[in-house]
DNA sequence: CAAACATTTTACATTATTTTAACAATTTAT
DNA sequence: ATAAATTGTTAAAATAATGTAAAATGTTTG
């Protein structure tokens, strides 16, 4: 699902780490110190980065440091240093998230899952609201689990609203995301989905398309 | 910075937490059980949520569910439960942390700066004064909670004012900042508009509109 | 290629907001 | 105190934004 950096110089470790996250369906590249680790995340692009702090040729505090500077992966610290003053450092560096060892399998697996949904990486996620279900993997829609058909446009539209409810989101803002850049559109065009969305989604509880008058539409839930 | 939701059923715990995220320079909304945060949540829009696991009413997971199932809200536990099973099941309802109690105060700010720079969450953009709160991203104000309905230039107008305190603004300069350049509107338009404001904001505790005689108007805070 | 479907435009009805205009109330200056 | 200027308020008129059906255009698929 995800392309995970670890650092990590135990082998043992290493090795658990490595087949724990592989079997949650991740690639892994794993490195045995903060050098190579580096070094790889110069190669290639990573959705996390899981690393060690006590490593030899550079710590975790520097490498993650190296890591901040060039972007925003996320990045987790897996160590042994279980003292607040440690942890308020790798926070200061900039970590996501601070797992202790020894630690739980599972939940590694569980923060590492976090932290990727928050990052919306492998975004497989569904959301329900009251009887609609909208499932992005499979890109279909469901009300009472029957399937509401639904076109690519007013999938994208409903999607985005249900994501953010309450907030107003203006036409030209919907159309910078779901159209092309060199589209010519009409934002009245926005309008016409927004008319088709309420006529498709009018046997939905639990939620409702507002307009805006001047700014948009939002969504809000009842 | 943020808008922080705070579901704490403990008095001192909750006092404290309070005036630590408020000394950050958050705003914060505390409630003393889940059932009450649940009703906040859905009236306002937050961009954190830190709540306790035990507490009467409605349950830290049973609440974490609720506002996983309407969006994208960060979720941190704060909790006295320091089994990793009780961790999983954080997760697995959607939490994005997990802090045990006791914990170190700054390492609670440094968590809750992780989040909310993993979530992107700058500035939420809302004032609020009095019973009055006005989100600029949302585009709409709340009078104790519900909803006061205001046009674009109501809008507008009274976020200007409000954010704006005691300083004194002409027709015309107001009028250059929301009106089309080519608009032929009468300053007295204005005039109009703060009649209306007054009446919609009759039941604000916190601030009245004055007239500043000759120049313009003003909003002063009581 | 043509049928089926998705998207966009157009046109017109409907609704909401903004502005004007008229008069009342208040403040200021003389 | 009184006239002049400014502001408050209201309802109607003018303007602008939205809803939606249907036609036109574009795209995919058998």
């Amino acid at each position: 699902m995800a392309k995970i950096l670890l650092a990590e110089d135990d082998a043992a470790l290493n090795h658990l780490v490595c087949t724990l996250l592989e079997g949650a369906g991740h690639e892994v590249v794993a490195c045995k110190d903060g050098g190579a680790a580096l070094e790889e995340f110069h190669r290639q692009s990573f959705d996390l980065l899981i690393t060690d702090i006590m490593m030899p040729v550079l710590d975790g505090y520097q490498l993650a440091a190296e890591v901040r500077r060039e972007g925003a992966t996320p990045i987790l610290f897996l160590t042994a240093l279980d003292d607040t003053s440690d942890q308020k450092r790798g926070f200061a560096t900039g970590a996501d998230d601070y797992v202790v060892k020894p630690f739980d399998p599972d939940l590694l697996l569980l923060r590492v899952a976090a932290l990727l949904r928050r990052a919306n990486i492998a975004d497989s996620r569904t959301i329900t609201v009251g009887n609609l279900t909208m499932d992005k993997e499979e890109h279909t829609a469901y009300v009472d689990g029957e399937e509401l058909p639904l076109t690519v446009r007013e999938f994208d539209l409903l999607f985005k609203l249900l994501s953010y409810p309450r907030r107003t989101f203006t036409r030209t803002k919907l159309m910078d995301e779901f159209w092309d850049f060199d589209s010519s559109a009409t934002s009245r065009t926005v309008d016409v989905y927004m008319s088709k969305l309420r006529e498709k989604t009018a046997h939905c509880t639990g939620f409702e398309i507002v307009t805006v008058h001047g700014l948009g539409y939002k969504l809000v839930l009842k």
